[in-house]
RNA sequence: GGAGAGGUGGCAGAGCGGUCGAAUGCGGCGGUCUUGAAAACCGCUUUGCCCGCAAGGGCAACGGGGGUUCGAAUCCCUCCCUCUCCGCCA
């Protein structure tokens, strides 16, 4: 959620920036600014009123105490006229204060500068790529059949335990996957990330303060009997550690990774997308969440996307790196690189993963602040990226790695898995 | 699931319905003293919103919501949460 501070202090940069989505920037800041005017005459008025009260109290009390009870009940007679605007104005208040937020949640956040203009994801840049493209013989597989074939994973076995979409892994691909879960995992340590093991259900509250509550609910699988929601992303629970937090200047940056299983109901998703296990409704994903002063967030980012780089490179898969235009980039995210790497026999880039600075967007929500120089608290910037998500990168691996022998793994995974080629049951 | 206890400032822990945003202790910050440090002593130390260039001022908040009252951290209702014991259990 944008501040309303900075729509006021900022209003042509928000404008400007705003633009670059795909929504009617002008008519959402109007409509914010006028409900941000109407609030704050209201606050005044109710303030005003309350002031008048507290003093009529106070007042009342000395007469008692005084024991010029006559004089206290005449000071009464006034109180009811008084309690009745006070009330008047906190509906009044509550409403505009609920107008304003409204409102507010459904202006997404404000590109940066060098996010590229677009409106579809044709538009998105490609920053670099790197690795060459393999030339599969015929006779290639998709990882799919070659799941089949040697074993790996079941969607069939899936159906029949829960129903579409959950893979059940087996055999040398459910040790590819703990294999990768740990590669992932201890690079993130070498880079200085503290690893967490979170919830993997949250509170309505946590899902609200990561912005998965109120627009994307269809997107999360909801226990209602409970009234708790299986995360999408373990940015959710490690996020909202920190939830309502004001950290010390001295406990900057905090970088954690956390590896939890992710939910997603991809509701309406059909087609080539979700074939294999391009798109299923459980996968593990490592992810990095990062809380960073705002001046050091920019750097932040390069920081995770190099850390991310150094992850594909050291599993030999040809990727690119992509810089989301403004319309195609996530609601809360001011800037985002995608990760895609090639699926040789599908022939297509995957993503497998986004590494976002969502600057002060998230943390208004949680509020979540950091003391400054100042000594006074300020919100703070956080960020995260995948790193990474599994199951497309098994895909790639399977697909791009086939050879008449077998499946090769890349000799940075062979200590994790134990085996350097996946072989025929 | 059953029974009981409790939710107050970073922590611990007070708080007759009337200047209580809140005693006190610890912690933290600044200062005095000291060659330095410790100790001792003095002062400061929650957050949000609003008005203001600022100085400063106003309003709100004692788990959440509602009620009683001129006035509520203090009384009533309700919801939530935590802890202890019992049951069940990886």
């Amino acid at each position: 959620m944008l501040e309303t501070a900075y729509l006021r202090s900022h209003p042509e940069e928000a404008r400007k920036r705003l633009g670059k989505r795909n929504v009617d920037a002008d008519a959402l800041l109007a409509e914010a600014d006028r409900l941000d005017e109407q609030r704050r005459s209201t606050q005044n008025a109710l303030d005003a009123k309350q002031a008048e009260m507290n003093a009529q109290a106070r007042t009342i009390g000395e007469l008692m105490k005084a024991g010029k009870k006559a004089e206290a009940e005449a000071a009464k007679a006034h109180s009811g006229e008084l309690k009745e605007a006070i009330a008047g104005l906190k509906d009044a208040l509550d409403a505009a204060e609920k107008a304003l937020h409204d409102h507010l949640c459904t202006i997404p956040n404000v590109p940066q500068d060098r996010v590229p203009e677009g409106k579809i994801p044709d538009d998105n840049a490609v920053v670099m790529q790197h690795g060459a493209i393999p030339e599969l013989g015929t006779g290639a597989k998709p990882h799919w059949e070659l799941a089949e074939e040697y074993g790996l994973f079941s969607l069939e076995m899936g159906v029949k335990l829960t129903g579409a979409g959950f893979p059940v892994y087996t055999g040398q691909g459910a040790k590819l996957e703990r294999a990768l879960i740990s590669f992932f995992l201890d690079r993130a340590a070498e880079a200085g990330y503290i690893e967490v093991i979170p919830p993997l259900l949250v509170n309505a509250d946590s899902a609200y303060a990561t912005g998965q509550l109120p627009d994307k609910e269809s997107q999360m699988y909801h226990a209602t009997a409970d009234d708790l929601y299986l995360i999408p992303t373990a940015e959710v629970p490690i996020t909202n550690l920190f939830r309502g937090d004001i950290l010390g200047a001295d406990q900057l940056p905090v970088k954690r990774v956390g590896y939890t299983p992710c939910f997603r109901r991809e509701a309406g998703s059909y087609g080539k997308d979700v074939r294999g296990l391009n798109r299923v409704h459980q996968f593990d994903k490592v992810e990095i969440v990062r809380i960073e002063k705002p001046e050091h967030s920019n750097a932040a980012l390069e920081e995770m996307v190099v850390h991310v780089r150094g992850l594909l490179e050291a599993l030999e898969l040809p990727y690119r790196q992509l810089l989301l235009c403004g319309g195609d980039m996530g609601f809360t995210s001011a800037i985002t690189y995608d990760m895609e790497v090639w699926s040789a026999a599908q022939k297509r880039w995957l993503e497998v993963s986004s590494i976002s600075n969502f600057e002060t967007f998230q943390s208004n929500r949680l509020k979540l602040r950091y003391r400054g120089e100042d000594k006074k608290p300020h919100l703070a910037h956080t960020l995260n990226g995948s790193a990474l998500a599994l199951a497309r990168i098994v895909a790639a691996l399977l697909e791009n790695n086939q050879t008449p022998e077998g499946i090769r793994i890349p000799k940075a995974l062979q200590p994790y898995t134990g085996f350097p080629l996946i072989v025929k049951k």
